[in-house]
DNA sequence: TGAATAGTGTCTATAAGACAATATCCC
DNA sequence: GGGATATTGTCTTATAGACACTATTCA
């Protein structure tokens, strides 16, 4: 059923002198069909070089068997991004990351069901956070994020297992997860989000590596180096490696105090 | 009323073993409490050196008589942007305008009726394209933006009438709003969306007044100059102003190709 | 001719890329 | 000592800001 060009059950009380409160009390919000409202959420990480983002085996229809994002419907007296964390921490058992929207898929079609408006979101975390929830769980695949285009052109992302075979994945989901890439890829230089993807201490070239992972192209270590220190970002824990085999690096950490 | 952990209809299928033609057959859409979605639409433009916004001022409960950007009920049938670009057509005459979206707004008090989940889009155009709408309307208001932080530190805006008084606005919007300032500022370095804002033939100078009102701050104009030219988005029309009281500027285009 | 703004040329400061040299750890 | 990577220093190149100068129109 199309309901064009509606409008709003608040004309309906045109005419008529109220108040706000008789007007609220008197308020009938059945009057429209609505569209159901989901969170997906693409939690990214950065493991052997490539991105990954876990996905989920659906045991229902539609799409059984294909991997979708976790997610989950938005409680009517919840707020978004509250319902952003509960799906990741229902989902996946992980709290307390770095989460932020991302944008809103709203094609009709996109869910064969009913009407579903996806409003997704993006996370950040260390793997080694994520790994011991990803053990023992057939329905759980941490899935290698293959991006086919360079910068920040956009597009959909192909979504491998480890293992290099091609995921099948439900909904629009492959969207939703390159719109993720083209979001951090141009986020990266600018805001310190980098440091959501690796342990609370870290080095020069570990971020050097994520920075890599993420835009998918190698830098020049020097002038990586020079921008990092020159940020103020950086703070030095005045620790080293140890048991490298090599000259031990410095350690640094994210100084929380020049992010205010 | 609070559906807290809720689980989709979905769930109810298991242990069936149903095709998914079957399933969707039976698939009952109306078992949760759903949202309301709208859109909600900042139509930025550049007048006499300020970022502007029109807003409507509301003839109906709730937030009577207070101003808000136009807006629609997003159509169970119908695509956010579709949406995005009828509420601008049904609200302020205005077809083929950038349209991009912004933000999905979604707590759970931002609407006293009920629960309204905003997905925000903002949209460009120039003041001439806008200014015929205008007249006889005293319900809508061009609205001057007063953005109190620089850069793109982002937060909510004050919205003030062109003669300087400053505006009672509805629900969330000076957020979404601040939102809009916030994002085009980001864009506008690395986006042709400053071509927006003018007519489709325009000179130097009047590109970088544009750049100047939306990023709050005098640019160089000297780098100015040669980064717009050493982007390769313009092209020289061959033509330049005329009856301008000095020296005639020549005018550019926004060449499309590049865009590619 | 003068006012006003457009457009050009040059110098300097800053940041990025390239490359070389040295430092420090484990084996 | 040898292997490996970290760290520092220097040179070159590209870009942004500053400033001076010339050009072109209308009044």
């Amino acid at each position: 059923m199309l309901i064009g060009y509606m409008y709003h059950a608040s004309k309906m009380a045109r005419g008529k002198e109220q108040s706000e409160a008789e007007f609220l009390a008197e308020y009938d919000a059945t009057v429209f069909e609505r569209p159901s409202v989901a969170v997906d959420i693409v939690l990214l990480t950065t493991h052997e070089g490539s991105l990954r983002a876990p996905l989920l085996r659906r045991a229902d229809h539609p799409f059984r068997d294909h991997w979708s994002l976790p997610g989950a419907f938005v409680g009517i007296e919840e707020s978004l991004e509250r319902a952003a964390a509960r799906a990741l921490a229902q989902k996946l058992g992980l709290e307390h990351v770095f989460l932020e929207q991302l944008f809103s898929f709203g094609d009709p079609r996109r869910d064969p069901r009913t009407r579903v408006i996806s409003v997704s979101y993006y996370a950040l975390v260390d793997h080694a956070r994520l790994e011991p929830h990803l053990t023992t769980r057939a329905d759980l695949e941490l899935a290698c994020v293959d991006v086919p285009w360079e910068g920040e052109t956009g597009g959909a992302v192909e979504l491998r297992s480890p293992e290099g075979g091609k995921l099948d994945v439900a909904f629009d989901h492959e969207d939703i997860v390159g719109m993720a890439v083209k979001r951090i890829r141009g986020k990266l230089d600018y805001t310190p989000i980098g440091f959501q993807l690796l342990p609370d201490e870290f080095t020069l070239r570990q971020l050097q590596g994520v920075h890599e992972t993420v835009l998918g192209r190698p830098l020049n270590k020097d002038s990586f180096r020079r921008r990092m220190l020159a940020s103020g970002l950086l703070e030095a824990t005045g620790e080293r490696q140890r048991d490298v085999g090599h000259r031990p690096a410095e350690l640094y950490r994210f100084s929380k105090r020049s992010a205010v």
